[in-house]
DNA sequence: CTTTTGTTTAACAATTTTGTTAAACTCAAA
DNA sequence: TTTGAGTTTAACAAAATTGTTAAACAAAAG
């Protein structure tokens, strides 16, 4: 027995997501994964076998961990608007770190038309929409079909992380204001949603 | 003199185009693009010489054509209200057609460093800040950093669109459904920005 | 009709990227 | 210390992608 464990197979793979997530490189091959790692590139195929099942791998981890993150929210039994306030502050906290990997996701998705639907989460999904209707009903939130409620809010949470370089370049603005500006969002975002 | 002109060169950078903007096939290959497009790969290097340039070209046509969407918005001298309402019905007609444009654009910029800065456009935004700040101040819009208000228009536009496959797995909605959705969402969004 | 110029193609070459093999190495356990 | 399983490496092979060349083809100009 032993298995003595490295921790370099985890280190390829974070790497990987690190590329691809953070740095935005959608394209990197398997050498300059390796490179980034500080590895040999036949490590790569050591523990992974080929570059699509590694592609995979973070492809599902991707999804498992945008999922999570979700879930987190979705299940909590907190009143509403703290659930909305503490979704805006992980989201966005996440996005910061992983901008691109919503980006990955639907990369993917798109070259191997195959497996589009995974685990569906329709159950979640379904609940958590009753729950925004249950609140407009109250009138705690401006009535709107609740898919919209929620495609506003990622929306208004996610689009300035992912399209962070097309903005700094309009606006002229170095990575630390455009953080600063991100920062000053989360309140911003809790305001414009519910009026 | 003459220049037959049969339209191929033209064919194909449309046909990448299409890949790119439409399918959101970010990684084709010259290959795929001359299949795409029903023409012989050699043509790709006969007309562009090599791949990097094709790129180069789609990309910068890429940036202006998304400029010119914003510069007939930006410079356009109609009331406010109603250039951001002529906006919305452009912008998201536009992207509903290109969805994948500004990825295409922002993995691009990821992968060679270099040209990031291009024209800066950054008058136009000047001037439309201000003109924002303006209606602020006569109390037509909630007061807030007048970039915020920009992001959260182009947020509450485009994310939608840009991340569909994701959002039609969530829901369960096929194509139709998810582009009504769409339709109604040219009027939830001036209403939410306007409060 | 012939020439000219631009277009298209097939065959080939070079490069890049990926995958495989066998041998060297390392550390824990016997 | 020797064994042995897992780890790492270099060298090699295969495949995919890109780039080049020369020749065939098509249409307008002379």
């Amino acid at each position: 027995m032993s298995t003595r464990d490295t921790g370099t197979e985890q280190l390829i793979k974070d790497t990987a997501k690190h590329l691809f997530f953070a740095e935005g490189k959608l394209h990197a091959t398997t050498q300059e994964i390796a490179d980034a790692a500080g590895v040999n590139r036949t490590l790569v195929n050591y523990y992974f076998r080929s570059r699509d099942i590694l592609f995979d791998q973070v492809f599902t981890e991707a999804q498992e961990g945008f999922s999570s993150t979700l879930d987190e929210v979705f299940r909590s039994s907190m009143p509403f608007k703290e659930k909305i306030r503490n979704l805006i502050h992980v989201f966005i906290d996440e996005t910061t770190k992983y901008p691109y990997r919503q980006l990955f996701i639907i990369t993917e998705m798109n070259r191997h038309v195959v497996f589009t639907a995974k685990k569906s989460r329709a159950k979640e999904v379904k609940i958590f929409l009753a729950e925004i209707q249950a609140e407009m009903d109250q009138g705690n939130v401006r009535q709107m079909e609740p898919k919209q409620f929620i495609m506003n809010l990622f929306a208004l949470m996610a689009y300035p992380l992912i399209t962070a370089p097309l903005h700094q370049a309009l606006f002229g603005m170095n990575d630390d204001e455009y953080a600063k500006l991100m920062e000053e969002r989360k309140e911003l975002i809790f305001e414009t949603i519910f009026r």
